[in-house]
DNA sequence: CTGGAGGTAGACCGGTCTGTATACGCTTCC
DNA sequence: GGAAGCGTATACAGACCGGTCTACCTCCAG
């Protein structure tokens, strides 16, 4: 970061475009008149567009992964206050003006079925996120770990591309509901000296023989 | 449908090349070699590439949304089964040769910040995905229907973006996984006679009123 | 003073995009 | 027979795309 200021500028406005109107819809001339910086100073610091996007997506990823874990960890102290604390953070974000979801999944979306430099940005990204629950929940002592902290991780993704797509009307309240009686039912405190095989079926390896045809979707 | 046999290919054509490779990345030049029919053919049934992706999208959630529910209500008989079979149903999906997550939600992605004629389709596919969950959230009478509705919609849209994301294993399991234990919990029969006051605080409302700064994402 | 590094401005190239226009079959039904 | 309807083939228009090139400006260190 901050090579030159030039190339941040140039940095900060590509971001901030594709996030808004995604990678396809804004082209390189856009990026260059809107940072007000010539077309070669964009290409003597990124060598093409697709790098160029790939050093916006992982730029503003480590903005809001510092923005983010800052954020849960000032509002909660502890392990279990902290899974919740997301999704009132969450909330809080969607509630920001200029929220279009998150711009990895967006990337992931757009880039489907390329090869991309920017997928490497995607995948540590959500990596990150789905670690950052993971050591909540282990933090928090929870049965289950992975499974559910992978539960966890699916219902903040949910939250986002459900804000996202607006049908919703609360998706962080209605995510944090759910992540409450998970979060309840997995601690060591709910487990009650009755029912002693309650934690025998491990979930994750079921799956029924069911046959039924696909479709292309 | 079926309106003439020139117009079924392109409709399916299109709707597949869109799926696969995205809105932006396919032209109409590469829809109409791929369905062996001329330009002319499909601009005479589809005034503008905007509502050929409408149409295209429309008829693929169609499609979908048949094949989905009879898949559901094949696999369990009763409502609680059958939300848990949800998720059966989506991981047979995941598993699918061509996979790459809802068509509806990679065209909201993808069209975010414009208007295109597409958005309807999308509202109205989300919409319904969320009216079935709600049909069956009150047909096994669950507790907190709202709430819990839209939790089990959220889940599986996590589970869907997850599973095109990749970083999770298998999402279809720990959402089905999540999902039983909320359907457990909001059961009838789970309410025990002890601590009447249980169901006092009704969730969806509750937001805390700590400031943190934004972030642009 | 001088020279190089970094930035600017704008023309330019080949390719692709959506959408249109023209000219030509083939079938079907009066 | 012939005209209408439907589809084909292809060329074209005008805009935009990513990326390159040249020429010029400005600042700062040696």
């Amino acid at each position: 970061m901050c090579a030159s200021p030039a190339s941040d500028r140039v940095l900060h406005t590509a971001a901030s475009l594709f996030y808004k109107r995604g990678i396809h819809a804004v082209g390189v001339d856009t990026v260059v008149s809107a940072s007000a910086v010539a077309k070669m100073t964009l290409y003597k610091h990124f060598p093409s567009k697709d790098a160029l996007v790939a050093a916006a997506l992982d730029e503003q990823g480590t903005q809001w992964r510092a923005w983010f874990s800052a954020a849960v960890e000032a509002v909660a102290p502890t392990a279990p206050e902290r899974i919740l604390a997301i999704f009132d953070v969450l909330g809080h974000w969607f509630e920001t003006e200029g929220f279009h979801g998150d711009a990895t999944l967006n990337a992931a979306v757009e880039l489907r079925g390329t090869e991309h430099p920017a997928w490497e940005v995607v995948r540590a990204h959500q990596g990150w996120l789905r670690g950052f629950i993971g050591g909540l929940v282990a933090e928090a002592g929870l049965d289950e770990p992975e499974c559910t902290a992978d539960a966890l991780y699916l219902l903040m993704e949910g939250a986002i591309v459900g804000a996202q797509v607006g049908i919703t009307a609360h998706p962080a309240a209605a995510a944090r509901c759910a992540a409450g009686v998970l979060v309840e039912v997995r601690s060591v405190a709910h487990r009650p000296p009755r029912e002693a095989g309650h934690g025998k079926a491990r979930g994750q390896g079921q799956r029924q023989g069911q046959e039924q045809e696909e479709v292309g979707q």
